[in-house]
DNA sequence: CCGAGAACCGTGGTATACCATATACTTTGG
DNA sequence: CCAAAGTATATGGTATACCACGGTTCTCGG
């Protein structure tokens, strides 16, 4: 009955009440491990299940299916008896994922030459002629740096890509401040930005997929040179935590 | 001490015992769903956890945590109050596969060029070569294909590509009917292989993206043909299922 | 005879109690 | 005084009991 809608009604999203505890959980639980720096402490960080399961009101349950789901995606590692423990890429890690990227968005920007329409691509351009001085505003940058990258990759029309790139983009946060170590780098990212959207405007496939795949691999190289804070902790030798010690 | 070992000791491999009862329980699952005709049964099939605790002689909880993994991995989905799924992968999903696929070993055969040893070249040449008529020998061929995409990515040195297709290539086994549903596609295929290796041996790293993009696209293009039937169940209208209906 | 409502049953979700093991501390014998 | 063994404890892994919601079915009224 009345499929008609006599007055708009409110848009309210999902807004699922079946959202469960579990994604709750993992949210949160994700969002605390972003939020800290994780290659500024010295040694592991560990996550007690007790712990946590007091600190959000839940029981353990959710908490170890949340964990379940965290270790599958990268972000948590679990040791038997012994703890579970964030996860900190190593630099090896973070330039296979800067690889994986690369090749995901090469693909994507070939294929958004066939598909993009004139729109996507007018926005394209607006993201890669924005920024205004990257040195300056890092932040800034680096978000819409992200968001340029994106939004490529959402132009391919293929949804995988984007869920497997999400993914990496979101271990890739941890490390944004080595992407532009040396702030000529984010000059010449702009330059590269403003080269892949002519390509893309000029639909030539080729010269699209080789400019992404190139300023990607270029990331990829620059982790290679100054990405050694990677493996090795700035401070102290990351002994696994001990508890009453002195 | 004793770093010399006098006589050589059994190689038994990690053996963990603490491999864990969701470990066990969703390899079991999974293989089970591998081993089974998803796409010719009529309707949604569902996953009882009971059931499954029962025949797996544990309790359910390592059960949901598998269930957890495995719908992470896209093999189940599950619905909050109603049951668990198998997933029926769409058209459209499985050349999102393929199109991943795709990116991920065009640029693994792009890094090989570059750091591929001789002996890796002359196995895959011989992988390439094996096939004496695919059209008669359809498993076997469809194994050796297999394991030489394996092989070029495994080249590329890059791991996390190797996790990546290693699951999306399961997921290909449900349809790797479709992969030579018309007979001179297998035969295509094989010569396709060869040239990916001749470019491979020459160090021709476009030569060798383009044609392992181009092979696998045209997987991809030939599913978007000849891949109607994933959408649309054989017999029946695929209602949920009913208990014990007549 | 048919439809609407209520009660029942079955499902996944959650909470909790228990278990096995690895680590750390203590104790005891040399 | 040191080391090795034993013990205590804390942790993740497992099993189980209970809960809330949805679907099905039975029943009652028209």
């Amino acid at each position: 009955m009345q499929d008609v809608t006599p007055f708009p009604r409110l848009k309210v999203e999902p807004l699922d009440v079946n959202v469960g505890l579990r994604r709750l959980a993992c949210d949160a639980i994700k969002r605390a491990i972003m939020e800290m720096d994780i290659y500024g402490h010295t040694g592991e960080i560990r996550l007690d299940e007790r712990q946590l399961s007091q600190d959000l009101g839940v029981s353990r349950t959710p908490i170890r299916e949340a964990m379940t789901v965290l270790e599958q995606e990268g972000f948590v590692r679990s040791v038997p008896r012994r703890g579970i423990y964030v996860v900190r890429k190593t630099k090896r890690e973070v330039i296979e994922m800067i690889t994986v990227w690369a090749a995901i968005e090469s693909l994507a920007a070939r294929l958004a030459t066939a598909r993009a329409s004139a729109a996507e691509l007018q926005s394209l351009r607006a993201l890669a002629e924005f920024k205004d001085d990257p040195a300056t505003h890092i932040t800034e940058y680096s978000q819409t740096n992200m968001t340029f990258h994106r939004a490529i990759i959402a132009m391919g029309g293929c949804e995988l890509m984007t869920g497997l790139t999400d993914n990496l983009f979101i271990h890739m946060r941890a490390i944004r401040a080595v992407t532009m170590s040396q702030d000529n780098r984010a000059t010449r990212s702009v330059v590269d930005h403003l080269n892949i959207v002519e390509a893309l405007e000029a639909r030539d496939a080729d010269a699209a997929e080789r400019l992404v795949r190139e300023h990607t691999l270029g990331l990829a190289r620059h982790v290679e040179k100054h990405g050694d804070f990677l493996d090795d902790p700035p401070n102290k030798s990351a002994q696994p935590a001990a508890r009453g010690v002195a």
